[in-house]
DNA sequence: TTGTAAGCGTTATCAT
DNA sequence: ATGATAACGCTTACAA
């Protein structure tokens, strides 16, 4: 086991004072006279002193520190939410963890031993069930919820979906499309269905009957599955609404295969504006969600609510845009 | 759920034992009576008990935590690793600190505050000085380099560069390209380096005049920066070998603005193989990294470490692969 | 087989 | 202004 630094007792000894003022100095406590504070203060340069970190939090302080759990890091989304978090923690001067869960069963308790080695938490996406959530939070310890359904009183944020989808599937009407699918599992996670609903919702509005290519994942092979499935079966749609840019990026693969020209034969559009999305084919519409930002704003709200800053839960709700590119249809220069 | 918060004073006093035998039965120590042992379980069950981490590790045991050290999460490189690496390391029942220096100077700082809550630390790329590696090394704290020249007795793990180099500027030989331009910074990183030099080795060997035009980062806007310039000034190469594939796609972008086909009026690679690879233009060749497995590698050499299953460093080298797709040069069917 | 007690390094509450 | 000292929760000799 390696040994540490010095310790408080060490930096006492060659100040010549009690560990209680070295305490004090370090903490920028007032009440030291100028001579000893700077004796001591000398001490702990010359001797790299840092205390230890378990010995603070046992003694019921902070740790400094929090945890993010997410379900899975490949694709862009999750990373990027990350940086944005982690950026923003460290520089609050926050240590971060990171917990895949990777649809392991065992996450429950994963998270639970997480929960107390840290300030706070950020809980994404469908990692772990509410009622961990719920238990977590009532012990006292902060929980932001990102891209999930409110729950108990933690915060939340979310980036909108209901008016990007409405615009987005108006924007696909007026290119004269009328049989549409949308492809995605609409209970995987609430984003998408949100999506799916306002989706739906628009085209009924339009006199139109929404269709359900429900994929088992988010990756770019599961939307080619799922396209498959749709193009080889009797329906062929006109336009194919994504639940995200990497399944939409399978359907072009699909497209291909099947000889269909995009936006000629078929519309595809995805959601997320993944940097993949303005290369593929002749680009690809979607919506931008600020995903960093999600992650930054995230980290916000923990620390306020980890400083006490405030007690009632705010719910943030961050703004989309449709990013038209070639993949819905002509447009004209 | 389990209820938290209970101590292992409370344990012992609801099983009717001492805290001594509760530490030893909850450690699966052998010398405890089955029927204590039954009670005291039940008990530990029933409550939830999960020990603090901030005690145990006080008491000089360990954090069952690991750091990541690395430069910035922006692009798939980085989080791939963290990927590969969180996963491994997770499933060995280490929890994962990870920590993004973003080029700031300060990061030496909070790279050693770090060190002192975990029982390992990977240190990715160009993060921080050499000089803190060792202290933290010479503190007996395990060390892991990645992408990072070897330091003191820390494991190294890599990716072969100077073969697939050789192998990518041979195959842009045989296309028949005589003009070469190598697009990144190779004072940059260990890898870039090595690239460099076994690409202008090559070339050298063949009669030609290697050209190097560095990049200020490994982002696409730093390739296309750096393309720009080169393709603005005089000596107008015939292919672009770009450092990473972020950068060839830079480098794509400013062909097109100067109208120039690729690969018929100018050839680009890039290094990485990133899922954008295969999608932008006619496909881009580049060299496959097997990025996942370099961080999973990296876990498993520090767990061996931690664990004490070896005490002399390992330098490990993970093979690479060079991918022929359109950007180089035609290849007929 | 089990219990007692020392020690891990802090912070915080008292005295002084 | 400073110093003792009691927590904090755990592991681990050492005793019994």
């Amino acid at each position: 086991v390696p040994r540490t630094g010095s310790t408080i007792y060490e930096v006492a000894r060659r100040a010549g004072v009690s560990i209680a003022t070295v305490s004090r100095v370090h903490g920028g406590i007032e009440a030291v006279a100028p001579a000893t504070r700077d004796r001591v203060r000398s001490v702990i340069d010359e001797l790299g002193y840092r205390p230890s970190r378990s010995a603070r939090a046992l003694a019921g302080l902070r740790h400094d520190a929090t945890g993010i759990v997410f379900p899975d890091l490949s694709g862009p989304y999750y990373s990027e939410v990350i940086l944005g978090y982690e950026e923003e923690a460290s520089r609050a001067g926050q240590s971060v963890f990171i917990l895949g869960t990777h649809g392991r069963p065992r996450a429950d308790e994963q998270v639970l031993e997480l929960a107390d080695r840290v300030d706070g938490l950020l809980v994404m996406g469908e990692t772990v069930r509410d009622e961990v959530v719920d238990e977590i939070h009532a012990r006292g310890l902060p929980v932001v919820l990102l891209a999930r359904p409110r729950s108990g009183n933690a915060d939340t944020v979310c980036s909108e979906n209901v008016t990007s989808a409405e615009a987005l599937t108006r924007h696909l009407l007026g290119h004269g499309h009328r049989k549409f699918a949308f492809l995605g599992d609409h209970r995987a996670s609430s984003d998408v269905g949100e999506r799916w609903r306002a989706f739906a919702d628009t085209l009924q509005r339009a006199g139109l009957e929404p269709a359900l290519t429900p994929t088992s994942g988010f990756r770019e092979r599961d939307g080619y599955g799922a396209a498959r499935e749709l193009l080889n079966g009797r329906a062929q749609p006109d336009a194919v609404v994504a639940a995200n840019d990497e399944t939409a990026i399978g359907a072009f693969r699909v497209a291909r295969e099947h000889a269909l020209a995009v936006p000629g034969d078929i519309a595809i559009t995805g959601w997320d504006d993944i940097p993949l999305a303005e290369h593929v084919g002749p680009g690809l519409t979607t919506v931008r969600q600020p995903i960093r930002e999600l992650g930054a704003t995230a980290a916000r709200l923990l620390l306020e609510r980890i400083r006490g800053d405030r007690t009632e839960p705010h719910h943030l709700l961050l703004p989309t845009e449709l990013v038209v590119r070639g993949s819905c249809g002509p447009h004209p220069e």
